[in-house]
DNA sequence: ACCTGAACACCGTTCAAGT
DNA sequence: ACCTGAACACCGTTCAAGT
């Protein structure tokens, strides 16, 4: 707990906003938005808590810069390259990644209306480009695109949730169903005991976004 | 401040698991979970914090009995009555209405993989029959239900997340569009600005089901 | 300018004590 | 059996003070 007391020494590496921002998205990666406080932060970069108020109005206001600093980093696909089906493909995955990269701090950011609409903007950009192209009007664009942004905010949630590097929640779920009454739950013991090992193993995100780009074929896109 | 002390007299309503699940829930619906606590909770119901220890085991449990409390209140589709299509409609609104009852719940009921368990079983089961009248095969059959309720999920989420009683966030995403120098964001511009006043009174829940089904159709159910 | 330290108004929960 | 009250180990943040 030995803490520099006073204006740190010339040597010394001074506290800043990137300081403050990376130890906060490392121990937001290690322990979860719940876990992490300011206090915690402070003690990680070794002071004082009210030191981090110099640089960061509040916890809000870090919070609001991991999202940030997160989002700069998602590589969306350049407007009018290749198919369109492909460009929403690659905006998912882009999406998807930074999700996959920070799920805990992903939970705050997508049930978070704040936070959400940082990312929003630039992965909504993508998509109506995309769809756009696909020659679909108007209303049905945003509708495609909302279709899109939900599924995969849906998805990340239950990818975030569960257990680091397990793609479905189904395993999960599978455990509970034999702890129940054998006469419960029908369809679910039917369908699942008709999977074959190799079903398991598909991917399936991309199995998700098969359908909605079947689907919006269906409803008026050009393939 | 004058609360009960000691044991209540004979006359005095007992402080009971109903009761305290009663008064969270509102406080829940009222405040969001973030501003819901063990002892505002006590405070609303007279009664020491401690006091409800003794029917509830801690805060994780009072906020998993709200999630029971509100899961016993879906409503979902009779296996095999109707077409499937208005089966899998009919899960996906019962289970969107519990999210519009219940916002501030549904984020943390959404967001938590433990509770998020609880309600997904039910659902689940009703969509896989569905599904499975729709003649798909098993691997696809979970696919679809993946995807269906993953767009629940985060339709709901941006539901919960905005003002109470708007279905969507592009009123406040367009707010800040304006905000931005003009250049950025053309296909976003272009889009919007091509909506007329009836495009954005849709339901947008049920467009993006449109396309789910359409696609569903598509990729070989039978309609 | 940049950091500290005490203080305030909160938390969830344990544990011993009251009736 | 059911509830209380003090206590512990935490929070975020304000405000005055140090260097």
């Amino acid at each position: 707990m030995a803490r520099r007391l006073g204006r740190p020494k010339a040597g010394q590496e001074l506290l800043t906003r990137q300081r403050i921002l990376t130890a906060a998205l490392r121990l937001v990666d290690e322990g979860g938005v719940e876990a992490f406080s300011m206090r915690r932060l402070a003690a990680d970069l070794g002071v004082d808590p009210m030191a981090i108020y110099h640089h960061l109005p509040g916890k809000r206001a870090v919070l609001a810069g991991l999202v940030g600093l997160v989002c700069a980093e998602l590589r969306l696909p350049a407007p009018g390259v290749g198919a369109w089906p492909e460009r929403v493909r690659a905006v998912a995955r882009a999406y998807r990644g930074l999700v996959l990269a920070h799920p805990n701090l992903a939970r705050h950011l997508i049930a978070d209306a704040e936070a959400a609409t940082v990312a929003a903007l630039e992965v909504n950009e993508a998509l109506f480009e995309a769809l756009a192209a696909a020659g679909l009007p108007a209303p049905a664009i945003v509708r495609a695109a909302d279709l899109v942004v939900d599924y995969i905010h849906g998805f990340a949630l239950a990818e975030a949730a569960g257990p680091v590097g397990q793609t479905s929640v189904w395993p999960e779920l599978v455990a509970r169903l034999d702890e129940l009454p054998h006469e419960r739950f029908p369809a679910l013991r039917r369908v699942l005991g008709g999977l074959r090992e190799d079903d398991r193993r598909a991917d399936p995100f991309e199995a998700g976004l098969d359908i909605i780009l079947a689907g919006i074929v269906a409803v008026g896109g050009t393939p």
